[in-house]
DNA sequence: CGCTCTTATCGTCGTTCTACGATGAAACGA
DNA sequence: TCGTTTCATCGTAGAACGACGATAAGAGCG
């Protein structure tokens, strides 16, 4: 029998707010841009980037529920996530909470912006 | 010898200002921003955007010289972009003259911001 | 018509991506 | 301690990517 959804667990309080002060122009930005755009270049990323921000509460592997893919699938692509910096996970007892890194979002938005 | 630059074709006006329409979520964005996310997910290609809004005069071929890339790779990176919809070009006499297509620089604006 | 200049396209090769099932590994609960 | 649940990792296979040189195709000049 399949067991599911002990509450949610309600974890990356994430609070933030320190400025960003590295440069959206040069080298440096432009590898920079290309990786994060690279982890969005994908429409089960962005579908996770967006079921993330739209659960205030950071969902686990519940993602797969959603995503008719296999859970390896998923676990890789939230490997790439991780990698690119957009996600974070916290593990929670047996499982492994993911939120979103709102610098990092922050930092994209930033960068698309001085195109 | 080499010949090198006659004066530069100064193409792509570009006129542009019709507001956008289409939703920034939904499986429909989500596909859009992959497409131009993944476009952009390459620092060569980021590096193109950024050489074409620069010279507001839109840059041929010229675009070779400055990326240390073979001219059929700068071929085929330009093929991507314009395949996502973020370049255009325009072929003026012998050469093509590429510009930015505002347009889809907007629109990943508009999805980016909506993250 | 030939020649040159500029791009696109082709063919190739090695690498990376995407997807899956199978297998491990850690954290509970009974 | 033993199962269960949850997630990561491994191995694999097919597709796509990134780079290059070689070649074709179109425009213009002589």
């Amino acid at each position: 029998m399949k067991r599911r959804k002990k509450p949610e667990p309600a974890c990356c309080p994430a609070p933030d707010d320190s400025p960003d002060l590295r440069p959206t122009e040069g080298p440096q930005a432009d590898k920079e841009l290309a990786k994060l755009s690279k982890a969005l270049g994908h429409p089960a990323r962005v579908q996770i980037v967006r079921l993330l921000l739209r659960r205030n509460s950071c969902v686990c592997g519940g993602i797969v529920d959603e995503l008719s893919l296999a859970q390896s699938t998923v676990s890789q692509h939230l490997k790439v996530l991780k990698q690119a910096g957009l996600v974070r996970g916290e593990i929670d007892g047996p499982r492994v909470c993911y939120c979103i890194e709102p610098r990092a979002l922050r930092r994209l938005r930033a960068l698309v912006g001085s195109l």
